[in-house]
RNA sequence: GCCCGGAUGGCGGAAUAGGUAGACGCGUCAGACUCAAAAUCUGGUAUCAGCAAUGAUGUGCAGGUUCGAUUCCUGUUCCGGGCACCA
């Protein structure tokens, strides 16, 4: 402790040396609102920025139309989608794809925000969130296993609400060229980058027979055109309602309802092929065809147009639709489709395709985009798979979002009502609508707060001036709010006029190393980049990217147990008398490979709990056969605490304590009366149950040693389950090193005697071999140096200063505690971490003979000893010479001597 | 399903540019010290055959390139991370 104590001082000096403070006993976190509140100032500034999407600079709408009316144009120069409506209510002109500034100027402020809303940074619009009606609560996606709550098995569907999101798309092209200036690994480089998704292709229009619309769809393979057998659209197409024919419409709406149930995952990993036939066609535009339209589930509504084009001698998902739905395929690409399975080539020479017959493919996708474009029925278009970034949470640990809402018009705070507290409150029960807690909290919500009404926000006065009646925003920040910045809150944790200062952020600049897991390859690492661009070009900071280097470590990966939910109607615990059932591993394990069927499970459960069918539940358990009989896949696996599982057989009573709603449930045991949970290894998580504390080990084995044994576990890079197994040696290691200068017996025996060649080579080697590894983050090779350091100079009984005190100051950053006592007991008065570095020194380590590997055909025989100056041909005879040598080549003729200095010699006969 | 990783003794792992597979640690076996235990120390420990010398096999699986492959290439299986509300 005293050591730990001095090193702050020392870090605390340093920083006051160059000007600023650091207080190392408060942490930087979200949930205090000295920092929160700049937290919610970042996300005002990002409200309040307007992204002009052609010059890439952030600008007010005003400034843009009026620097264009200057030019003489009367058409705005922005486009309005009108796709997102982000505020409900009816907006003016807002169906049309363009507006003039006069019309901008009739508009009311409903509209005009309505509007500025789709160029704002962060915006408003509406999402979907994964709603459960029993709980009348929204559920993250963790949260709901195979379409129902994990939590009582209550069904859940998807619902439209009122969500914040921050406009990432925007940068997505930067975040891509930003990855050539980073030193990330390439495997999160490719991470970021598929994510992101950059295609270039083409939007093209395709007519619908009998309909006035057009249907747009987005392709990366233009020159297939003429392929086109079918068009799909994603069940949630816009158009789907409006096309489908009286005749196909109740087959469309019960596939939509079976879709709804269902969340993107499960669409895209979905392998049995479904969808329904519209009744609907549409026209291709070059040949004037017509192609059936269908809907299915693997066409997914956020990506692309949400309608595709389908070319079945290309696709592999086309080919295997059209040939479950008996859907001719067109040829294109002669003797390279073999009819079994679709052929993605670019090369391919095209047939059957009108003007672009015996053009290369990749040639035709140029033309092809041309004509559409001079014809007005395409465009090129560069698409991205990344969509914007949702930012609001319907839960109450999240920073409050400082907005007040009136008439469906987002007001921002004015900074000066920054911190905006969380309200403490009673419950955190959701909302009447599923909105966070806070909109329970009547008083907190109706508060009185100044609005920001100067010209950047650009809101207008409202009715009232400066006082409205509205409510505060009751959706809170997600987590990734605060984690986005904090790194650049470290450099200035006092200042409370700015999140941080110029000068300090120009000072530390971007984080030299930032170690981070995987995991975040596509959520935090992003976002924190995406906010420091914004922030960049606000001119708040210097540099555009906030990671110079980037390490990722593995995770120290958790045992989780499960239990099986043997779900055999939708269950509904509060609804229905029966309780739910769990079956065993052993069961469930015959019953995933289809040696049992769910009926024989029933027959097990009527075998332990005879009295199970009363006359009351009669019915349902008739029912529940009638289910059985039907196969279906429904049994739910569910984490349970690892602690209330004794190696894998479930503590039943502990269970029901810990969960109350399955206090009636019914645990199908094995016929030894134990049941057992299923086992896997994944990331610990509070959600898994399969956390563990460092802090008894610490307490055991003191925080040295548990630090060396984490670094000494393997490579940082690589995950691994915990395990405490092998602590013992790093705590007898550490011992070991205490007796080089302490002995049980004699007290003190470290001296300052000097040191022989032979100990120095200990040393030097050491260094040599812990410079090297630390450099490379090969913590766990590092330690195992250490070791071999420590084990040698035992052996040689040294327990000099000299070679005593360099190995403290190498061993310092990987156990810090003990070097700084060590080094205080070698005389030492100032802090192990102010000493210089000891230097390698080759002289000390220089070997004259090598002991060669000596192979015979590839396969050693034996190893030879011989000077390291040797020359090839002094080698070559030496080793011939040899009399294991001489027996393995047994007078087959030489064919080849290999021989590679300081390495091996191999002989092939 | 898609994207990104990984697989080496009983266990965690080492082998950094294609050149002695198994460093270091755990466990385990044998021994020393001890009345005993703890702690500590010494030695053995990939597998198979053999008293041994030694030989054969061996880096998930199936192939390929090479004088030589844990390392490079092709295919494949299993495990982990992510897939937009766990953070």
């Amino acid at each position: 402790a005293v050591s730990t104590k001095q090193n702050i001082e020392n870090f605390r000096r340093q920083l006051d040396k160059i000007g600023f403070s650091f207080d190392w006993d408060r942490e930087v976190k979200t949930s205090d609102p000295k920092y929160y509140k700049w937290t919610q100032w970042i996300f005002l500034q990002l409200f309040k920025s307007f992204y002009n999407r052609n010059t890439n600079k952030a600008e007010y709408i005003d400034v843009l139309i009026n620097a264009f009316e200057k030019e003489g144009n009367k058409n705005h120069p922005f486009p309005v989608s009108g796709y997102r409506l982000p505020v409900t209510g009816n907006r003016q002109q807002a169906t049309g794809n363009s507006f003039t500034a006069d019309e901008w100027r009739s508009f009311d402020e409903f509209t005009r925000q309505s509007i500025l809303m789709e160029y704002r940074l962060a915006y408003c619009g509406y999402g979907e969130v994964n709603w459960c009606e029993a709980l009348g609560t929204v559920l993250a996606n963790d949260e709901v296993v195979n379409g129902v709550s994990e939590r009582g098995g209550y069904p859940v569907v998807k619902k439209k609400l009122r969500q914040w999101y921050l406009r990432i798309t925007e940068y997505a092209d930067r975040l891509l060229e930003g990855l050539k200036h980073v030193d990330f690994s390439e495997s999160m480089k490719e991470m970021q980058s598929n994510w992101i998704g950059k295609s270039y292709g083409a939007e093209i229009d395709f007519g619908i027979l009998d309909h006035e619309e057009k249907l747009k769809v987005y392709t990366t393979r233009p020159d297939t055109i003429f392929g086109v057998d079918f068009m799909v659209l994603a069940p949630e197409h816009e158009l789907v309602e409006k096309i489908t024919t009286q005749k196909h419409r109740k087959e469309v709406e019960e596939y939509l309802d079976h879709v709804k149930s269902r969340n993107e995952r499960e669409r895209m990993a979905e392998k049995n092929i479904s969808g329904v036939f519209t009744g609907a066609y549409a026209i291709n535009p070059l040949n004037f065809r017509e192609i059936p339209i269908y809907i299915s589930e693997y066409v997914l509504a956020g990506y692309g147009t949400g309608a595709i084009m389908a070319v079945p001698c290309g696709d592999e998902r086309d080919f295997k639709f059209a040939k479950y739905f008996n859907i001719p395929i067109t040829n294109i690409i002669g003797d390279k489709f073999n009819g079994e399975e679709a052929n993605p080539t670019w090369e391919a020479e095209l047939h059957e395709s009108d003007f672009l017959t015996g053009m290369l493919m990749l040639d035709a996708a140029e033309v092809v985009i041309t004509d559409l474009e001079g014809w007005g029925k395409g465009k090129r278009k560069v698409n991205y798979k990344m969509h914007d970034a949702a930012f609001s949470r319907q839960r109450y640990w999240g920073e409050p979002i400082p907005i007040k809402w009136e008439n469906g018009i987002a007001y921002p705070l004015n900074e000066t009502e920054l911190p905006l507290e969380l309200p403490h409150v009673e419950s955190y029960k959701p909302g009447p609508e599923g909105e966070g807690p806070l909109a329970n909290i009547e008083e907190w919500k109706y508060k009185k707060v100044t609005l920001d009404l100067s010209e950047t926000s650009k809101v207008s006065p409202p009715a009232g001036g400066g006082d409205i009646e509205g409510a505060l925003e009751t959706n809170t920040m997600p987590g990734y709010a605060g984690s986005s910045w904090y790194f650049l809150r470290y450099m200035d944790p006092h200042n409370d006029k700015e999140f941080c200062s110029r000068k300090a952020s120009d000072y530390w600049g971007q984080v030299d190393l930032y170690i981070g897991g995987t995991e975040h390859a596509v959520g935090h690492l992003l976002y924190s980049r995406m906010w420091t661009k914004a922030l960049y070009d606000l001119g708040y900071i210097s540099h555009d990217e906030p990671y110079k280097k980037l390490v990722n470590q593995g995770m120290i990966q958790g045992s989780s147990r499960y239990i099986f939910l043997f779900r055999l109607e939708p269950l509904n615990i509060s609804t229905t008398s029966l309780s739910p059932i769990f079956i065993s591993y052993t069961l469930y394990d015959k019953w995933k490979r289809g040696e049992m069927t769910n009926y024989q499970i029933l027959d097990k459960l009527n075998e332990q709990i005879p009295n199970y069918y009363t006359p009351e539940n009669a019915h349902k358990a008739q029912m529940l056969v009638s289910q059985t009989q039907m196969e279906t896949e429904d049994i739910i696996q569910l984490h349970v605490d690892v602690n209330i599982v004794n190696g894998v057989e479930l503590n039943i009573e502990a269970f029901k304590k810990w969960r109350p709603e399955y206090k009636n449930a019914i645990f199908i045991t094995d016929d030894n009366g134990k049941y057992i949970c299923g086992v896997e290894t994944e990331k610990m998580s509070k959600s898994k149950f399969n956390t563990v504390s460092p802090d008894d080990l610490v307490e055991k084995y003191g925080a040295d040693t548990f630090r060396m044994y984490e670094m000494f576990l393997g490579p940082v890079e690589q995950s691994k389950p915990w395990d405490t197994k092998g602590i013992e040696g790093v705590y007898r290691f550490l011992r070991k090193l205490w007796r080089l200068f302490f002995d049980e017996q004699k007290g003190m025996v470290w001296n300052e005697e000097k040191a022989t060649d032979g100990e120095l080579k200990v040393l030097h080697k050491a260094i040599k071999k812990i410079e090297e590894d630390t450099e490379r983050f090969s913590f766990n090779t590092s330690v195992s140096a250490f070791m071999v350091c420590v084990n040698e100079l035992t052996d040689l009984k040294c327990n000099k200063k000299e070679i005593l005190e360099p190995l403290v100051i190498m061993l310092a950053p990987y156990a810090p505690h003990i070097c700084e006592e060590l080094w205080h007991e070698l005389g030492n008065t100032k802090s192990v971490l102010d000493a210089a570095y000891p230097a390698y020194e080759q002289r000390y380590t220089v070997e004259s003979v090598k002991e060669y590997p000596v192979s015979i055909n590839g396969k050693l025989r034996t190893t030879i000893i011989i000077d390291l100056n040797a020359s090839q041909d002094e080698v070559e005879q030496i080793v011939l010479k040899n009399d294991v040598v001489k027996k393995w080549v047994d007078d087959k003729p030489l064919k080849k001597f290999i021989f590679v200095k300081g390495k091996m010699v191999n002989v092939v006969v």
